[in-house]
DNA sequence: TATAATAATGACTAGCCGGTCACGTGTCAA
DNA sequence: TTGACACGTGACCGGCTAGTCATTATTATA
């Protein structure tokens, strides 16, 4: 494990104890037996760490239960695929569900919270996907309802089991979920969120130009070619007039592996699939 | 106004901005043209301050909601004055509504939280009522689940709409819960909550003899004589065998009006009610 | 073994925090 | 006019913080 790595671990531990705030870097060093020194050479500032955390974490969250979704073989397992992957991979990373659920917004730094609200509104997105995917246009133009009361209900029994700390059936969880979701879906008349962009608040934010400036800093991030050339290659086919979703996923894929491009490949994926 | 006043409302508009960690006690009494010294005679604390904050717009929410609900001639009608006050309510108070959907748990005093945990527990316990009353027994068994749910539908509505800041059609967003909750509450059959302590985490901690204790200390912050009685008289039937619900709320209502009992006024009426 | 290069340390700085308290200042009754 | 008293002040205290950097320890190379 590198250093940096050990640093995340505790941090993340010390963090779901007693919070973001009111936890030092000194703790975090003691807690795991290097000096203060040794910490600033592997995070510029504690705000480092912290964002190194929330883009790790997130990204995996995402990616695993897209993953999981994507191998139900029919749309209704899909959507039980969901619920169960939601809460085994937030028990899975216990700590960092705790920070999610505790911390909420505020005390830390404003573009964190940003980027954790980019991060939502695309879970939120890849929902509303599958619920189109599972229930076909009888949905159509009640999905936002849908994706915000479903994400309220995963939300509030996750807060449950945090708070009661007791392990619990998945599985029954699931198809309890499924039911609910399913009733909604099919028998709710009234509506009450009428578009987009009542529901996603940072989305259009994260328009195509602004992911085109921000793979201009990203470009300095990396000395590999393969990188360099795909992000050279991507802007290129992003200003066209209709960039081919082919070039992007393909070159998107080249930039996977590395860490400080996970948000843009989550983004520009659920853009162009 | 008195000073404890301005202070409570210079403190609250400045936490729901930057988060409580975040203010200093020097920053609030800059913001409302006062010497720090000056604070620490109104407040023992800053932790007492939050308290007080805490206390008060917990009890006015609560009781304003239960209060609309009760005017209410028919349960559904009940149960639409429900959504729509708990709406209200919360956008009156917007700036203790932002702390309380921001801060969440961890940061502040862990004895805060308790206190936050159980007039939470408190509004859940009313809702429980509130749906019986509504729906009789066909929720009987689904009724954890149920309050679990419409909990989490109202949460997240709150959420978007704080996030967004735009104001909107109160009524119509009640008849959309309406129809949501009676759908889940008529046609629901699969069960995940089996029983009441899975859902309301602190309220047993509030037993009647955990009550009868505190009162021996809240005996000691009053000098009004009819307080000081009622609160004598209040423990002694506690202790009897079948305590009487009327003799229960006729001296609970002699202690309403002195802030400091707010919360145990409210779980004795919640419990004999 | 000697030297250079790198890694790690922890005392230190500057600044903020909650909370205190000796010291004005204004207002009354005598 | 005087003295007593309550109200209000802000400099100050001890303790904490994030972040720095001269010094030391460790390793690699020759």
């Amino acid at each position: 494990m590198t250093r940096k790595q050990l640093i995340m671990d505790s941090a993340l531990q010390l963090f779901a104890e007693k919070g973001i705030e009111a936890t030092s870097v000194q703790q975090i060093t003691d807690h795991c037996g290097i000096s203060k020194g040794a910490f600033y050479l592997s995070f510029k500032s504690k705000d480092e760490l912290i964002y190194a955390i929330i883009e790790h974490f997130m990204n995996n969250i995402i990616r695993e239960v897209d993953q999981a979704v994507s191998e139900g073989s029919t749309p209704s397992e899909k959507l039980h695929n969901y619920f169960v992957h939601t809460f085994k991979v937030m028990s899975q990373y216990t700590g960092f569900a705790e920070i999610l659920m505790k911390e909420k917004v505020s005390a830390i730094n404003e573009t964190l919270i940003e980027r954790i609200q980019f991060y939502v509104d695309l879970a939120k997105k890849s929902l509303e996907k599958l619920l189109f995917e599972v229930f076909g246009d009888q949905i159509e133009g009640k999905q936002y309802d849908l994706v915000l009361v479903v994400n309220g209900m995963v939300q509030a029994y996750l807060q449950n089991f945090f708070e009661s700390c007791k392990p619990f059936d998945v599985i029954k969880l699931a198809d309890s979920l499924v039911e609910k979701t399913t009733l909604l879906a099919t028998k709710s008349e009234v509506v009450f969120l009428q578009d987009s962009s009542q529901l996603y608040s940072r989305m259009k934010v994260y328009s195509i130009e602004h992911i085109i400036e921000e793979l201009d800093q990203l470009q300095q991030q990396t000395n590999d070619n393969l990188e360099l050339e795909s992000i050279q290659l991507l802007k290129e086919e992003l200003t066209m007039e209709n960039p081919r979703p082919a070039i992007i996923i393909g070159l998107v894929s080249n930039l996977e592996k590395n860490e400080n491009f996970n948000w843009v490949t989550l983004y520009l994926k659920n853009h162009f699939i």
